[in-house]
DNA sequence: GAGTGGTCTAGACCACGGT
DNA sequence: CCGTGGTCTAGACCACTCG
């Protein structure tokens, strides 16, 4: 009986220091303010940088602190929740939906979005970039790949790219009588121009929002989201008033 | 003239590696196939083996990758799409909805689902625990929250747990009808219990499907389904049948 | 320029899966 | 047992932000 049985499976140090930091966050923290710097938080918890940091990591990813070269590390605010879908089978761009137009260009989309598009594989389409701002911020980017096909009034006159021509897109888009949407949502990892535009670093975790649009029976328009994971929680159906999850942890026995 | 611009913007050594391992998996592996070890690829590329790991992590994030203890590195099939949210307004437990009960406790919940139970923080509630499987392995866990009064006429006389009792929950859970239904989903890290459940590490990156089932005006249950992010894309609306993303990355314009 | 997080190194040992 | 990936260390330097 004299050996008290400490850690009979020995948790990783990086993860014991994730729950230690995680409750340290719900009870002496507060949202904005900055934590010690990593290497007195190493020294502090006696352990490498390279530990400490795979703990705040994880923090990180769980969208409980926000990390920033040059500035620090601070307490996040809870995920905001973004509504996507709402259900109503709606085209992009209508009415007050949350996006707002960025430019449009006319190229040759990556082999998969090709590929679903139905379209030959070199054939070019037009792409309208969108962002998405929430709390002040940037959330989301996206692109909407729309074939030549559907879109074919479009006047390429007058306005050759730039935000006028990517709602010159939607509108045409929206003429099409939508007859149905197909979505999914995947973990991702944002590319350079993504990353820059989230403000991240490449390879920041990102929520894929992909949407094919069907119209007359085909694939009208394909949408492919990108969203920032560490801060939101997107929502479908209705309102984003849920707020379950990454409250103090306690296990359900 | 003389300077070659080389690398104006340097990007990282493990983002470029990423990069260059990446195209390497589409035109020189096929899915299953084992990498070389570690410590050889780090050789081979001149870079230290934590480097390496960094371009591994992001690749395996991305589900390109399966690494496992012991065993190696393999390529990973592409995800697949998993369905959720048919749409149509169902109680969980309706004829073959891919889960799986396992068993049910009464326990409290944590605190953040209390909240959303809009019960008391302190009671207890029925917690039916649910798998889910897909090509052959566990993709999901999932925690549903049930209210006594949810159930008021559970009889918790002749099964007082295991996957009898989940099944009379279920059941009589679905006598309700079912006024709507609110859906969040977001990033998290598997819990220890989870990451078991999943065979994967605490930690490991997870798609957290939250709903909430509403009847009677009040919250009747919540589910928390947690999916593994690596192998699943989750698809809403119906057919899982959409392949865009994940393939050689190409720019558009 | 001072201070922050981000990248990288070259080692060591551990935990696990198969033999 | 060996080989694998997982954890950890103690350093170094770089890139960025801000006063």
């Amino acid at each position: 009986m004299g050996t008290t049985q400490l850690e009979s499976v020995p948790e990783p140090k990086y993860w014991h220091l994730r729950t230690v930091l995680s409750e340290a966050l719900d009870s002496e923290f507060s949202v904005g303010e900055v934590l010690p710097n990593e290497r007195e938080l190493a020294a502090r918890f006696g352990v490498a940088r390279a530990t400490l940091r795979q703990a705040l990591e994880q923090l990180e990813l769980e969208g409980r602190l926000q990390r920033r070269r040059g500035v620090g590390t601070t307490v996040a605010p809870p995920r905001m929740g973004v509504a996507v879908g709402t259900e109503q089978h709606d085209w992009p761009g209508t009415a007050g939906d949350a996006w707002q137009s960025v430019d449009c260009t006319h190229a040759v989309p990556p082999a998969a979005v090709a590929a679903a598009l139905e379209s030959g594989s070199e054939e070019a389409v037009h792409i309208v970039r969108r962002s998405r701002t929430g709390n002040g911020q940037q959330v989301a980017a996206e692109l909407l790949y729309v074939p030549a096909a559907s879109v074919p009034d479009l006047t390429a006159i007058d306005a050759p790219s730039g935000p006028a021509r990517a709602r010159a897109v939607l509108r045409e888009l929206q003429r099409l009588e939508l007859e149905g949407r197909e979505r999914s949502v995947e973990l991702g990892s944002a590319r350079a121009d993504d990353a820059k535009e989230l403000d991240r670093l490449p390879g920041a975790p990102v929520l894929v929002v992909t949407t094919r649009f069907v119209a007359r029976g085909r694939t009208a328009a394909i949408s492919v989201a990108t969203y920032r994971a560490d801060t939101c929680r997107l929502t479908f159906g209705d309102s984003g008033g849920m707020e379950i999850h990454h409250g103090p942890e306690r296990q359900a026995s």
